[in-house]
DNA sequence: GCAAAGATTTGCT
DNA sequence: GCAAATCTTTGCC
């Protein structure tokens, strides 16, 4: 499936759940995909590929179905799915999961890694529904960084992984959106259609439709 | 070898 | 609504 075409994997990934398993110190977390975004190919001039392979990027270029996450604007991780056959560059960026599992771990993670520059509580409580709400927010939520590069997503034996939408739940709606913060990319590729969302989620980051 | 910008989030104005 | 926080990667000298 993720070896495919990369706009029909990220269909078919709203909806699939995001699994990390439980940790010495946290439970095990689960999440249900509601949006995602894609990036194809080095001709995509908002894709880190667009350069060709380099240290960052170069596991775009392998397997499908691993993991490749980096490090945006120096504090927050962002965590993609590698897609298409190996050689042909492109991948997923896992934007916002529901949470099904583990919320208390994930708030705990997510008030662990956020900066503090007056320490103390001084936030008010993160609702269930903006636990994982962006990219980098799933990152923290899920305790995801860049050593979880080259991590089989599709293993069932990975520590983080994907699992596939239980059979007896509905497909979800899909509606297709510009992709998010490329502004710096040329057209046609800031217009793309590339963002994917299950309309109606609490936890979408960013424009809902 | 150095400067600039980035697939973001948060908190204050 | 805007700017700061923060550091890696990339582009150019």
């Amino acid at each position: 499936m993720l070896a495919g075409p990369t706009l029909d994997a990220a269909r078919a990934l709203l909806g699939a759940r995001l699994v990390r398993d439980a940790t010495r110190t946290a439970e095990r977390r689960v999440g249900r995909i509601v949006e995602v975004e894609a990036y194809i190919g080095v001709e995509d001039q908002a894709s880190h590929a667009r350069m060709g392979p380099t240290a960052r990027n170069r596991v775009m270029f392998g397997r499908p179905g691993v993991a490749y996450v980096y490090l945006v604007y120096g504090m927050y991780h962002c965590l993609n799915v590698v897609t298409e056959p190996e050689a042909r560059p492109a991948a997923l960026l896992i934007r916002a999961v529901e949470p099904l599992e583990g919320r208390s771990s994930m708030r705990a993670a997510r008030l662990a890694t956020r900066r503090s520059r007056t320490p103390g509580p001084t936030s008010r409580a993160i609702p269930d529904s903006r636990l994982a709400s962006g990219p980098g927010l799933v990152a923290a939520a899920f305790e995801i960084d860049r050593t979880f590069t080259g991590t089989d997503l599709c293993d069932r034996a990975s520590e983080l992984r994907l699992e596939p939408r239980p059979a007896a739940e509905t497909p979800p709606d899909v509606t297709a959106t510009p992709r998010v913060g490329i502004a710096y990319a040329p057209e046609p590729w800031a217009s793309m259609p590339w963002r994917f969302i299950v309309p109606g989620s609490a936890s979408l980051s960013g424009p809902r439709a």
